[in-house]
DNA sequence: CACTAAACGTGAGCAATCCTCACATTTGCA
DNA sequence: TGCAAATGTGAGGATTGCTCACGTTTAGTG
């Protein structure tokens, strides 16, 4: 996780050894700051200031400021996937699939409620197309994962119908995701758990 | 609906008619620009503007940009839980709440595809706090209303524990929606269908 | 009608903020 | 050493949400 390779949003790749570390000083700082106060409230300036670099070199390797938020939303999906990758990889029959899958909403609401610039990331996620097609891809992704899993377990069934059954469930549970860090965390669990159930049973029915 | 009385949205009521006119034709001239090009492209010069009044007269009422889609965001909401409550009043057995529930779903997903205003607003919808608390307020009523359904129907079960799948229903319903609108028609159609199986199945269980 | 207070209406301009661009500096390399 | 490419700078342009001091209209009262 060293590289600043993520996506098309740098407008310059950073060649030399000192900009790759100024540029990792920019997203530290961007970071820093989405906690204080989330990222609306993040100022380029600000950003600049605290990564101890100029806005014209900010500017250089971001075209924008969403590209920054985009950068780091990224990063985070790309965690989740190869978390999700790893949980499903050595499922062989639905009772392991259905385990291994519950654990994995545990997890990631875990990291939900630990992580605040994941939290402000996702919760602003439609603010802007960019982020929103972002969002959409990921949960493609990690739909396309589970599907694969899926598949694995219930080869009677049609793989479509898979695919996109898949794809709901992981686009809902990161609403529920949602919907849960904003109400009482007693009732978030709840929540949480409720979606699990639905979730099971969904993949269970098609097996 | 003609009244301005919305929440606490407004800086000032209107209390002369002529002002109260004025206050319509800055929602009207609102809603044609957020048709147009999505409620982030709106100016508020520009809806001053098309109502023809000053940008004084509408900060005079709206005390930012924002007030304006909440306000907008709850004449919908009040539409919509006016149709909900109208879907789920005769309801009086478990069939009979699947079927109506079933319906409710295909008509508010009639109302997405239809409102470009409530999709841009719903799909903004976590750009900020104020907009996001109103979301939620909307699923916590809405789930109320089907959760007073649900109980009549299956007295025996948990009233605390359908309330809150109720809830949750009704989010994830959200969340479907908005899903469904940003992929091909014919991919959301089929994952409108998978989410009302889902949720009828929950429905059911409970029953 | 005359008068007053409150409601209503106006738009120039303030303030905040994103982002550009012309120019300066540093680095890699022949 | 010299040069081209990469990198770095920050004053300021441009946009836009919003304010405020002041003018106008309305409702109500004697």
């Amino acid at each position: 996780m060293d590289k600043i390779e993520e996506s098309g949003a740098l407008r310059r790749a950073p060649s030399q050894k000192r900009s790759q570390e100024r540029v990792e000083r920019m997203l530290q700082a961007a970071t820093a700051l989405i906690e204080e106060a989330g990222s609306d409230a993040m100022r380029m300036g600000e950003v600049a200031e605290r990564a101890g670099v100029s806005i014209g070199s900010l500017y250089q390797y971001f075209p924008d400021k969403g590209a920054i938020v985009r950068t780091l939303a990224e990063r985070y999906n790309a965690e989740g996937r190869a978390c999700i990758a790893d949980g499903l990889a050595g499922v062989r029959d639905m009772d392991g699939l259905l385990a291994a899958f519950g654990g994995l909403i545990d997890t990631y609401y875990g990291i939900f409620l630990a992580e605040p610039v994941m939290r402000d990331i996702w919760s602003g996620t439609q603010a802007d197309k960019a982020l929103r097609d972002i969002d959409l891809r990921d949960s493609r992704a990690n739909g396309a994962l589970l599907a694969e899993a899926w598949q694995r377990v219930a080869p009677g069934a049609s793989n479509e119908d898979i695919a996109r059954k898949a794809f709901l469930i992981m686009s809902l549970g990161e609403a529920t995701m949602r919907l849960a860090i904003s109400v009482e965390r007693a009732e978030g669990d709840a929540l949480v758990a409720d979606y699990k159930a639905m979730a099971l049973r969904e993949i269970e029915a098609v097996g």
